[in-house]
DNA sequence: AAGTTTTTGAGGTACGCACCTCAAAAAGAC
DNA sequence: GTCTTTTTGAGGTGCGTACCTCAAAAACTT
């Protein structure tokens, strides 16, 4: 049997009442009773029954995923992904909101964070850019009392505690071992495309293609990424006026989600040679390219993990609890047609 | 507020005890009332708290997994998750526990079978080569009132729903073409090398490679597998006699999951021309490998995923649930040494 | 209509813990 | 030693469900 609180009373020689206040953290304990209940804990093997706890304390989670207001089709995934945990976790008592803020106004965005109350959420998640504001209103947040987690986008590198996505330095390294080994002995450019290089998630993978590429690959020559702003327009134009710049394209690397209007681009060109594409996140258009063969490899991180993830990283905060590292590692998945 | 077991009495019409009786699927209940419990609950959009019933039941699950007694490196890392596992999920009135059962002799495992209680178990978990002998064995399990479900290893196709693993067709065809792309412009014979071509496992595997390979790749040649029968010397022997007999080896596909031998034999062949190695399932041999540059891709499915999904499946047959199949679908995952 | 069977209701206990109150005990201050 | 403060104990209640018993009501049977 399993020792239970009033074994552990027992076993540390005092009462329900303080085996209460050492779990709990509460006040009013002498150090030496403390230190007298833990190693009690440790000598019978006590573990808290969590579902008891959860019950008793009678406080489902509620957490908050802070999303941007402007989003591509891998946001919608990702919040297709809360959405289908969040009715799968409401028999656990946890409950989960979307809240989108306007990335692009940081001062608006901080307000929005700042009208977050504990008495709503007891976590919040957030996919942002990393902005000085941001990151105040996170801190206060905490001060508040409301745990925090930054998901795909990391918000300092320092805190990896709190982070929970993909080593984008890694990711970029990735696209770019795939890129050189699909194209073989070939020779010629390569073009990159992101949305911004404004946002550190670019920046990273950006400088792990580069840093594959110049040491093993002198034969490809990785043109400065161009920016496409998110916009279809702008993405053709600055193809097009690549493409047209450079003849000896043979490469093309989507760091940004939105591989769409590129990957048709690039497409439209095909017919002599083919040009190795490589692009970021799963979505529906990307999958179907995967399928069509327009896209030769996709590097993805699982949007239900991730959502996971960050989940079971709030709730341990809360709880005051480790998490399982190994659990909570996002894999940078390799994608190709064949492993849909 | 969530609406709890009396709420629905009340919008029900019916007792706290009647209402029991149809959640629980106890009899002596008309059909009439069921239906009425039961849009009642659609009504009021009521859901049963998984956490309070799982403390009322006062039953932890006790789930055991069965492993063969002789085991490769990938076993090791599958026994050390479900301990790590085991470990976690305490808190969450979990139980697992280890047996091994001689899988070469189907009539030993089988008795080994029927010795589980339905008393010490709630679900077995298993990962054992399709026999009849250990069919019959799950089928009267199953009778007895335990449930159960296969791992890794398939044990009957049309069973989808209680089988957690990958496809292995698919997994032989994601190395196919991974192999192909590798190898680029050149063109030579693939070795292909597996542990037995007696289980299900190496026969799709090999499937799926041939598949990719004879579609689009006429400039390799495919060899017919080679079985190392898990033994060292025998694999030195058949990979020495097949290198001896053809002097074109271009690749080598390692379907097992044993396969340090293997690679070291290939990497002392290298020199000339690198052999483009691929393998399966990441073990701290392969990873080295992998890191070294001495094998080119790995096919894995991640283990940790597996031992969490078998354990969640066995808990909502348990609970006569359905399970969230997007959580439970296992990736095949590719890895380089990039994305460790 | 009386008897038999089936269905339902009312009520209780338990699970392991959180959180509360109030009094008693122990420790510290002077 | 007395007084104050801190620490501890004893006891209770409630969380939402499972599972049990026994009696009452309703539904069939003949």
């Amino acid at each position: 049997m399993r020792p239970t609180t009033k074994d552990l009373a027992k076993a540390a020689g005092v009462s329900l009442a303080t085996v209460d206040r050492v779990l709990n953290g509460r006040s009013g304990v002498r150090q030496k009773t403390v230190d007298a209940v833990n190693a009690a804990i440790e000598r019978i093997g006590f573990q808290r029954n969590q579902v008891a706890a959860t019950l008793a304390r009678q406080k489902g989670y509620r957490f908050g995923f802070v999303l941007p207001r402007s989003g591509d089709e891998f946001l919608d995934v990702i919040i297709k992904h809360i959405c289908e945990f969040g009715q799968a976790s409401r028999a656990e008592m946890i409950e989960t909101k979307v809240v989108r803020i306007n990335e692009h106004d940081p001062h608006q965005a901080a307000k929005a964070l700042s009208r977050l109350s504990a008495n709503d959420y007891d976590g919040i998640a957030i996919m942002a850019p990393e902005t000085p504001q941001i990151r105040d209103a996170l801190y206060r947040m905490r001060e508040r009392g409301i745990q925090t987690v930054a998901f795909i986008s990391n918000q300092q590198e320092e805190d990896s505690q709190s982070f929970v996505g993909i080593d984008n330095i890694a990711a970029g390294a990735t696209a770019g071992r795939l890129m050189a080994r699909f194209l073989g002995n070939t020779e010629g450019s390569i073009l990159v495309l992101a949305e911004t290089m404004q946002s550190r998630d670019s920046l990273e993978r950006r400088l792990g293609f580069d840093r594959i590429m110049s040491r093993g690959y002198p034969q490809f020559h990785a043109l400065p990424t161009l920016e496409t702003h998110g916009t279809p327009e702008r993405t053709n134009l600055v193809l097009t006026n690549a493409f047209a710049a450079h003849k000896d394209i043979v490469g093309l690397y989507i760091m940004g989600s939105e591989a769409r209007v590129a990957i048709d681009f690039a497409q439209s060109l095909r017919g002599k040679e083919k040009i190795v594409t490589i692009a970021h996140e799963r979505t529906p258009s990307t999958e179907q390219a995967l399928r069509a063969n327009t896209l030769d490899a996709l590097i993805n991180q699982d949007p239900g993990h991730i959502v996971r993830s960050a989940v079971r990283t709030l709730r341990a905060q809360c709880e005051n609890r480790e998490t399982l590292a190994s659990q909570e590692r996002i894999r940078i998945e390799i994608l190709i047609a064949e492993n849909l």
